[in-house]
RNA sequence: GGGGGGUUAGCUCAGUUGGUUAGAGCAGAGCGCUCAUAACGCUUUGGUCACAGGUUCGAGUCCUGUACCCCCUACCA
């Protein structure tokens, strides 16, 4: 048995995260956890709320309630949508939670004692009116190089020119638009990355079985121009973790925060120590997860992300820990996705194009878009969602092949030997051909799910799921049934095994109708580990007990039909404004 | 400008360290079955593997160049 740490890029609080952010992190994430949670490892999936920063700020401020409370309550949200995707979590924290603050600040205390944090003079531009800094993006103005009148302060959409804020001619707010804005030099603390460059290089050359994109984005940071750079990692806002030493004040970083960027990561760590106390574990415990000298070098750690936090995770976040040179476990593993586009184009928030959690959950039922996206994910390219590939993706899929296979055999059943299993012959070489046909797809399943191979899994169990029609048609027990009742019988009970099986073996990727389908064969609702299944392959289709009533199943998946599918691509379209 | 990724059947994608007739699902065609959500099974039609060169006995696979797409990143007047 092996313990393996698990962390799902942390979504941001503002706001509810649509299909390309669940796809992204954390339901790649949670079919690992289920998958290692079934070969029996320890596991502990851990995400939590990114809730600093300057977004969230104006998010309360447009929902006329304070940051605290704005936080609290999307928090909640964020928690139910999580548990109604059935992502199985074993910690969704905050980083607003006393833990983190605490961390953080030590973090920050205990490199800054390793030498490694310096302070700078920046200048930000100040908003009286709005009475705060006004990060880049929050203030325009025309582009002194294209006389494009809304560029940001960060980037020209007219000429995409990079900006500094201080250049825009004629700045004004975004948020009050107020042109009284004044240039103000504030400190900051960086963290100097640059010293803990040759570390970071020689850690990310160790990693020789990552994906290229995650080293080559990587490196290109290390080593491009004049290598890895030092970061601020302190804004001028008031919501966040305050810069402070011992519980005083930093002198010279008075009512500043700790850059979000900084924290959050940091918040990976909080979240298992939360975890701990919830689970009244001993003191120490976190520690066995996160410090190698406290038992976290057996630890197995796997972060999913999508690319644009790729890195943070190779480069800020492991400088933090290796800064800190307190033995802090570093990342074994980075699973990077690219994007989900809709329709071919992209995800809006502000636009309202795409599918967001909350509304494709009132549509259909979790499973449905598991499946979906699981088997779409982006883990080469990019893909691209559409109604269209989505309608024949269930209908396919879930319906026909594995909702239409539960339901012929349930319903023969029921009809031919009555709400009770048969028990009926031995197995024969029908029932031993699909056996050995089923195991060795299984394996190649199993080596996918190893590998977080999202995309081939979903193919191979595809492919078991059809043997069960195969063998139903292959066997005939419609035909049996007429001459050889137990025969017939055999068959069944071979059909009911096979769901179990399935039911076993799709938990990580569609658990709410595996629930349904294990409790239809009258077992509970524990998950079986599949470690058992090594040891001898056949037994395991004999594990449903003789004469046990079972609940014929209504028709585990409705399908979608192209009616349907129109009303709801118009509708999802998005405003063109 | 620099870097990275991509370009394989109508569509979505697999193609292991270069090795014989390039695979899957969907869509199309035909046949079979009738237990089942008009579901299932079997068979089958589709490919100058973006283009042009090169290395090799042999290249979808390695090298060079070109075109197009996506992403990251830097910037002159």
């Amino acid at each position: 048995m092996k313990r393996i740490l698990i962390t799902s890029a942390l979504p941001y609080i503002n706001g509810i995260k649509h299909l390309g952010n669940l796809v992204g992190s954390q339901l790649p994430a949670d079919v690992y956890a289920r998958f290692m949670r079934a070969k029996g490892h320890e596991v502990a999936f851990i995400c939590a709320t990114d809730e600093h920063g300057t977004p969230a700020e104006l998010a309360a401020i447009d929902n006329n309630t304070s940051t605290e409370e704005y936080c609290e309550k999307m928090w909640q949200v964020q928690k139910d949508l999580s548990e109604k995707f059935f992502l199985s979590f074993d910690f969704f924290g905050r980083s607003s939670s006393p833990s983190n603050h605490e961390l953080t600040k030590q973090f920050a205390l205990q490199l800054n004692k390793n030498g490694l944090l310096k302070r700078v003079e920046e200048k930000q531009l100040f908003s009286k009116e709005d009475n705060r800094f006004l990060p880049d993006r929050y203030v325009i103005g025309t582009c002194p190089e294209c006389s494009y009148e809304r560029a940001r302060g960060d980037q020209c959409e007219n000429c995409t020119r990079q900006l500094e804020a201080s250049e825009l001619i004629n700045p004004r707010s975004v948020l009050s638009g107020s042109k009284n804005l004044e240039l103000i030099k504030t400190d900051h603390l960086y963290l100097m990355q640059s010293k803990l460059k040759d570390k970071l290089l020689a850690w990310i050359e160790s990693k020789n079985n990552w994906p290229i994109i995650t080293t080559s984005i990587a490196k290109k940071w290390l080593l491009d121009g004049e290598g890895l750079q030092d970061r601020s990692i302190t804004r001028d806002l008031k919501w966040g973790i305050a810069v402070e030493k011992d519980g005083r004040p930093w002198e010279g970083m008075e009512n500043k925060v700790f850059y979000v960027w900084f924290d959050a990561p940091i918040a990976y760590i909080a979240s298992t120590l939360d975890w701990a106390t919830s689970k009244k574990q001993h003191p120490e415990y976190w520690k066995t997860w996160w410090l190698d000298d406290h038992g976290a070098k057996d630890v197995h750690y796997v972060q999913f992300m999508a690319k644009d936090n790729i890195p943070f995770h190779t480069l800020s976040f492991p400088a933090t820990l290796l800064g800190a040179k307190q033995s802090w476990k570093l990342v074994d593993y980075i699973k990077g996705f690219n994007w989900l586009t809709y329709e071919g184009g992209k995800f809006s928030t502000s636009q309202k194009r795409g599918v967001f959690m909350n509304q494709a959950i009132d549509l259909f039922p979790s499973d449905y878009w598991r499946w979906w996206l699981l088997s779409n994910a982006p883990e080469n390219a990019d893909s691209d969602f559409t109604w269209t590939s989505f309608q024949s993706c269930i209908n396919k899929d879930l319906a026909d092949v594995l909702g239409n296979f539960v339901s012929r055999l349930a319903k023969f059943a029921a009809s031919k030997f009555g709400e009770a299993i048969p028990k009926g012959s031995k197995y024969t070489n029908e029932e031993f051909e699909a056996i050995s046909e089923i195991e060795k797809i299984f394996k190649d399943y199993n080596d996918a799910m190893t590998k977080i191979e999202i995309r081939k899994a979903t193919s191979h169990l595809r492919k078991i799921w059809s043997k069960g029609n195969e063998y139903l048609q292959r066997s005939q027990p419609w035909m049996k049934i007429k001459t050889n009742e137990a025969e017939a019988a055999k068959i069944v009970r071979f059909g009911f095994n096979l769901m179990l099986f399935y039911s076993e073996i799709s938990e990580p990727f569609i658990p709410e109708t595996c629930l349904k389908i294990k409790s239809c064969v009258g077992k509970s609702k524990d998950s079986v580990e599949w470690s058992f299944f090594k040891d001898d392959f056949e037994t395991i289709f004999e594990r449903v007990k003789f004469g046990a009533k079972f609940k014929p199943l209504q028709n585990l998946f409705k399908k979608i039909d192209n009616k349907e599918a129109l009303d709801l691509e118009k509708r999802f379209a998005g405003t063109d404004d």
